[in-house]
DNA sequence: TGTACATCAGTGAACGCGCGTTCACTGATGTAC
DNA sequence: TGTACATCAGTGAACGCGCGTTCACTGATGTAC
């Protein structure tokens, strides 16, 4: 009988979990699985998650930090902006060809983040950053549901590039990506009142 | 021993399954659930496909039908032209809302048809209609691969969408769907020179 | 027209699979006296 | 400091599930003579 004191369990299923999701790139991860991976017996996995979906949830917030991140620095390299937003764009869809079942997973498996509920959480996420880059770049006056159209419009611009070049529908082209996502497209003519995203 | 002559039981099959499909929403549809449903053993279904992928297969051509035809209607109710091919963009997020689980197997069971290899098909589908009407609506001296790059944007931006519903992270807004599509992106100052698609 | 026969679309039973979850348990740990 | 004890993180065995697929079969059909 391994021991894991306080919660060393929890941590180690969830680090062996997104090995796991790493090397599968399709089907679902199961919990004997996972607990397989760490030596332990299935059950035990009980002890620390009520049930399977628990789990897997944990797994889908470890994976939106990762890609909250990885937009967020990608951003950042481009110096924020328009230039940032297009980069954080591009940033997801290589999150989701790098990560295709985790990527799965943050979106399958994680409550959904209201656009405007996000403005009132302090944890970053993709929503919220998302809304906090789009809000920057619009021209002043421009309304809030406007703002959110014009957000969500660019969400679901790269989340369908992304879903339609992971179901193998359109080539997994750097090039594509670049050519797709650039910064022009937005309020083209508007004056930026730029803002970082803190 | 019910008997299908000539290939009714396949005929069956892939009704039942397309039945099945409507009333599910999420799992995947079973071989052996199919069989039930017409009333007939689950080793018969051997008889007239090799596997069950090859069973959703025929169930995925069956909606990628049913999907182009939807979108050929609505953009032929728009009067083609920009407008249609708005309307076919809302025409294939709503199908994708009303037949989610056909939707999400139209793209994951259905091999990828090339956007180039389209051109030289005959069989109408989503992608050959994506194809033909950005064409007709790109202004004279576009480049292919411009013309291909806009095409595959407009695809991304309402399977996106449409995912992003399903997956309940945008509402489901009718109005929403309107206002993300609309047909004042695309080369916007252009001179179109229509053609309808046949 | 009647009969022998080949075909082949169906059948029920069985295979092995891995799953999520429950159960009664054991035995190491940390604490209270 | 030593001992009795409660806690609770682990255990192996078992549950029932539905799945895709294989197997040897049966019996209706349509055809050749």
């Amino acid at each position: 009988m391994r021991r894991y004191h306080h919660g060393h369990l929890r941590h180690a299923a969830i680090e062996a979990g997104m090995q796991l999701i790493e090397a599968s790139n399709s089907a679902d991860i199961s919990l004997r699985e996972i607990a397989r991976a760490i030596g332990v017996s299935a059950p035990s996995i009980y002890r620390h998650f009520p049930d399977k979906a628990c789990l897997l949830a944990a797994l889908a917030v470890e994976g939106m930090d990762q890609l909250a991140t990885a937009q967020l620095i990608a951003s950042a390299k481009a110096g924020h902006g328009r230039e940032g937003f297009a980069a954080s764009g591009r940033a997801y869809v290589r999150f989701a060809l790098a990560h295709p079942l985790l990527f799965r997973m943050i979106i399958a498996y994680l409550p959904s983040v209201d656009y405007f509920a996000s403005a009132k959480s302090d944890t970053p996420s993709p929503v919220r950053f998302l809304r906090e880059i789009v809000e920057a770049l619009a021209p002043v006056g421009t309304s809030a549901t406007e703002v959110r159209t014009a957000a969500l419009a660019a969400w679901s611009q790269v989340h369908g590039l992304a879903m339609l070049m992971l179901e193998g529908q359109i080539p997994r082209d750097d090039a594509l990506i670049d050519a797709m996502i650039d910064g022009k497209d937005m309020w083209p003519e508007s004056e930026i009142h730029q803002q970082d995203y803190a």
